[in-house]
DNA sequence: TGGGCTACCTTACGATGTAAGGTAGCTCCT
DNA sequence: AGGAGCTACCTTACATCGTAAGGTAGCCCA
């Protein structure tokens, strides 16, 4: 094939199709011969553009935060500390709601991508602003955990009710399943409204920290 | 070799030797091959005892866990409520130190062991016994997200500041600059000492419950 | 004309999980 | 006693993965 007839592949082009495969069939369909495909090229084609695959998924790492920078851009600045910080921490939120393997990549990252430095940066602005010491700022961080780029570490699976068995372990776990039977007549969205959480958590977090200060 | 002479495999060993190696050499280097060497037997005897690779994860994951309700019931259940959780927590801390890979592996499983449902409703019982109401303790439970299991998710990795050269971007994140400048100087663990993060986090919860009882 | 660069390809290797199908030794039944 | 059957392990083989090593076609510039 002449070399005109092909749009010539960059990395940007190789990581915007990683994060199409990822979106469609899971992060463990990004593999490098399945990515080449996609672009009509060789595996070893993509090693001209990127490192390997670490340097890959470092690659989809960063562009989802761009994404997530342009998502809390858009949620806006101004107005009370807690409004912002809360406006931003639901906008990044939907960008994971979007890329379900996006918390999983970022855990699997060793060093962290420039993007999410300064993300932090701007909350740290936000919270000095507000008064906050930078003693404060950096528990907050730490507290905050995850929530500013829109999940929380779950310890069960979404379909945690469906995975297991409950009738058969009712004994073992009694108040688990008392919990259950009382909270779950009335959930919106069913057993589990993980929105609701996140945001419960986001504002318990807040409001103490707007103690603290 | 006469059978007699050498001690049959069962489950247990399998998953207990799978622990010290990921101790050893980390999780990835937990494969089959390396597993069976380890125990002086073929990769493909393992399947005799596990139905593959993700049910031997499964396994770890569940090991890890009874090792977790060991050290929670060594932490006792006497006292106010904060109190307990608090020292249960950190119990559950204590062990995940000794296990580094255990948050991602128990993040990787897509069922929940039988041990964190076990663990969780000891917790649902502990803030019944408070005044709790269901909702409360199941908002409670997804507030706490992994902290019960002695981790949170970290988005910084533990040597976050090694791994980026900060002085080079200091532009970029000017508040993330001044803030560690502010505060590296009166760490007693360097910077980010994160058993004092993970306790501030756990008391700003705590107390915000309390407050919402 | 030809050297050198860019962007892609070919071939090959070692690691990994595991399907398929043995086999030695023991127990138990008749 | 002898054979059936079970337990616990082994042998072989294959597909898939990341990637090292070394091409090669087309283009630019001297």
């Amino acid at each position: 094939m002449r070399k005109a007839e092909r749009e010539p592949l960059n990395r940007e082009r190789v990581l915007t199709t990683a994060v199409t495969i990822a979106d469609r069939d899971g992060i463990a369909a990004v593999t490098m011969r399945r990515l080449g495909a996609e672009l009509g090229v060789e595996a070893m084609s993509l090693y001209y553009h990127l490192r390997g695959k670490d340097a890959l998924l470092d690659g989809v790492a960063e562009t989802l935060i761009e994404e997530v920078l342009a998502a809390v851009a858009r949620a806006g600045g101004e107005g009370e500390w807690r409004a912002v910080l809360r406006a931003r921490f639901l906008a990044a939120r939907e960008v994971m709601l979007r890329h379900r393997w996006g918390p999983g990549v970022l855990n699997s990252r060793t060093t962290v991508p420039l993007g999410v430095l300064r993300y932090y940066d701007s909350i740290i602005a936000v919270m000095r602003d507000a008064g906050f010491s930078y003693r404060i700022a950096h528990r907050a961080l730490h507290a905050f955990g995850s929530m500013p780029l829109g999940f929380v570490q779950e310890v069960f699976s979404p379909s945690a009710d469906e995975g297991t068995d409950m009738s058969a372990v009712a004994d073992l776990v009694p108040h688990l399943v008392a919990m259950v039977t009382s909270e779950a007549h009335d959930a919106d969205l069913g057993w589990c409204d993980s929105q609701v959480e996140f945001e419960f958590t986001l504002d318990l977090l807040l409001d103490g920290l707007d103690r603290a200060r």
